[in-house]
DNA sequence: GTCTATATGATGATAGAC
DNA sequence: GTCTATCATCATATAGAC
């Protein structure tokens, strides 16, 4: 076995890491399977012998980039309504907005997805299914009421302003959203 | 001058409102030129004779659709908070997230206009913004305060609520997500 | 202004050497 | 498993007849 496994798991992860970046950023169908392998430090060709098509890898980058994510990332470490709220302030940050940091499936390929494949519709269903549970889960700890509607309540928030700032080149306007969604969120949270 | 300019006028609104149909439904990059065109009953050379590209059509279309919307077609009729409500109920339904009725292009186009050209990004924005101005008027009439906060924070519940419905498969989660947010934007219509 | 026909380029995916 | 080279397809945009 002239290539270990670990080297093709390697690659793998080298792939999904660049796609990720590179859909959010630019969208999928603005960006080919060349470039993808390009940032990913390969050649086009060798792009098949990890993935069976370009829409596989949409989906499974999506499952990739939802267990990179913050939020996913720092979920567990929110063990008091402070630090739920500090995660708010993160997702809802300039900082993720503009992908310095990990982005959020979910606001980055909202409508890209919509516009995709079953599969690839399918995955981002069930993160979304996901996120939403745990968070329930959390705020049903901190002894909210409602926890599932409150939870639906928040992450459509987040995902919703994200997603609509990031498409804003008004660096104010794009602050006055993410502020006032934060605000909205914490009086929300103290009911 | 063998055709009008009546009738140049039509042929460009037919195309108009097939791109506004066909990129909300399927996305920019998913619609070729030529299917525009035939939707619109014309071939696909024609379409240089009204518009000079592609992104040019996506930015008017995005003005048509803004224009056409349900929101925009009905603001002018709401008198009342009551009218305002039914309004939220018409924008947060199926029928809206489905495309049964002419689509928000705020909601239908955020991820895709994110990735396109500077051109189509600044006619969303002042879209958005001429939407946002419009509600504050509308809730500062009703005597609402923090009227400028309170519309930012209806409409990006509006647009995001229905972009993550729209990409969702099953039906009750998405009943789920439009109801619970119309309940939510209720509530904070109260105070 | 609308048509048919075409130039030109890029894309997803495959074939075969190493 | 990764490379180079190539195929087949489809895209945007243009040219010229009517």
């Amino acid at each position: 076995m002239p290539y270990s496994s670990a080297h093709k798991q390697q690659s793998r992860e080298r792939i999904l890491a660049a796609a990720v970046d590179l859909f959010c950023r630019f969208g999928f169908d603005k960006i080919s399977v060349a470039q993808v392998m390009k940032q990913a430090n390969m050649t086009h060709g060798a792009f098949y012998a990890h993935f069976k098509s370009k829409s596989a890898l949409y989906a499974q980058a999506i499952s990739y980039a939802a267990m990179h994510s913050l939020w996913i990332r720092e979920q567990h470490n929110t063990g008091s309504i402070a630090d739920f709220e500090r995660l708010i302030e993160a997702y809802l940050s300039l900082a993720h907005v503009n992908q310095f940091v990990a982005p959020c499936p979910l606001a980055f390929l909202v409508t890209d997805v919509a516009h995709s494949e079953p599969v690839v519709r399918e995955v981002y269903q069930q993160t979304l299914q996901k996120m939403l549970q745990a968070m329930a889960k959390q705020l049903a700890l901190f002894g909210l009421d409602n926890s599932t509607a409150l939870a639906q309540h928040i992450l459509t928030n987040l995902v919703g302003t994200v997603s609509i700032a990031r498409t804003l080149s008004d660096q104010e306007l794009q602050i006055s959203l993410l502020d006032n969604a934060k605000q909205a969120l914490f009086l929300r949270l103290k009911n």
